[in-house]
DNA sequence: GGAATAGTGTCTGTTAGACACTATCTA
DNA sequence: TAGATAGTGTCTAACAGACACTATTCC
């Protein structure tokens, strides 16, 4: 298949995932504690090569499955980096997907070829991570802030049912400033329904529950 | 390097370019008749196989220079598209890349490897074109069409000095839509200056020619 | 002056931003 | 009733949409 002619060499693919979730009122990142070289020990995405048979989506759910329970999650294809060297090892392309889900949703296992997971605080990222992840990382965050504007995008972090108040946190957390409430309340308002539902418990007044309208 | 085992077997990685102006009040796109199988006789899109020591913005590069005259164009990565069956030869992952000139900048010439070369209406494309190119061309539609509503991308289509008639009528293009005159006019002020300068010649008033502001 | 296109003024309804207010819960 | 958080009413300035008007050119 190869020969020394590098026009007919392939570069090897792979699909870097960014699971995306918020926690204790962070944007949070799961990476992994790579095991092996290139960078043991560093952090990196969980990543895996693109088999010969499966599509992109294919292998980056196959990516996710390998350190969380997740399925039916929302997730989209975010950009496909080829910078020569940024695998040191060989020459490899990586497209990025990035997945974005209620923190409630997520449970996550170290995988085989790794030595722990964890969520990683996107504001405060270790100094060096693994191959050129920090730039992925940074691109995705800037991605989510500008969807974030004129998308729906935030609601995938919250579950089917919340609160305005969670809501808006959410927003002012990924646009990374604080919101009016009556004005955030007055937009977000067309969007969605009540429950009929509220939380309670708290010494505080109760808020409603909603959902998203279908239309 | 490649064995039997399809982990390691790697698919090849193309780029193709979506060379998009505005001729005869039309969206165009760059294509080509290709001269080889698969597909000989269809329109296509210029594409290259990414070489072992390139990125893919040096392999979209080079694949538009192979049909045209263009360089410091502006263009942006697309998407990347990875069907099993996109390609009947092999599996063949595209990174598809988008470019966006004025008319007067392109000029173009038939490859070493096609038949020929014309700019194609987007709205108008024949009925089947080579591999899955009808959809990178939908997509690049969309994403077009999007972007002139929250991004300038519009002025990519016009030259340097340009008047405020002709901008209006690829907003229109674009969008796919009349505008009020008045009403774009007012939006777009606080982004241009006049040059000094008019046209002239026609039986009616000059309409003056504005450039972009720095600021 | 007439045909044609360039360019402006202005009214209206909607929305973004800011802020002050009222409501409901538990201890 | 106090403390805390949920939720509402309203003023203002900016903006989008719609339309009617004026301006400049060549024949």
């Amino acid at each position: 298949m190869s020969n020394n002619n590098h026009e007919y060499e392939n570069p090897a693919v792979t699909v870097d995932m960014l699971v995306f979730t918020i926690e204790d009122e962070q944007l949070k990142c799961l990476m992994v504690k790579r095991k092996e070289e290139p960078y043991a020990g560093m952090w990196s995405l969980p990543g895996v090569f693109v088999h010969i048979d499966e599509t992109l989506e294919e292998a980056a759910l196959r990516g996710i499955r390998e350190e969380t329970n997740l399925s039916g999650i929302y997730f989209e294809q975010l950009y496909t980096f080829s910078d020569i060297h940024r695998d040191p090892r060989k020459r490899v392309i990586s497209v990025a997907y990035m997945a974005l889900v209620p923190r409630e949703k997520l449970t996550f296992c170290t995988g085989e070829r790794t030595e722990s997971v964890s969520l990683i605080h996107v504001n405060n990222l270790p100094e060096k991570l693994a191959f050129d992840h920090k730039k992925i990382i940074e691109y995705a965050r800037n991605r989510i802030k500008n969807k974030v504007e004129y998308t729906d995008i935030a609601f995938h972090f919250v579950s089917e049912e919340f609160t305005l108040p969670y809501l808006q946190k959410v927003y002012e957390i990924l646009l990374g400033k604080a919101l009016y409430k009556a004005n955030f309340r007055k937009k977000i308002i067309t969007y969605i329904e009540e429950t009929g539902e509220s939380t309670a418990g708290d010494a505080h007044r109760p808020s409603k529950l909603y959902r998203r309208k279908k239309s």
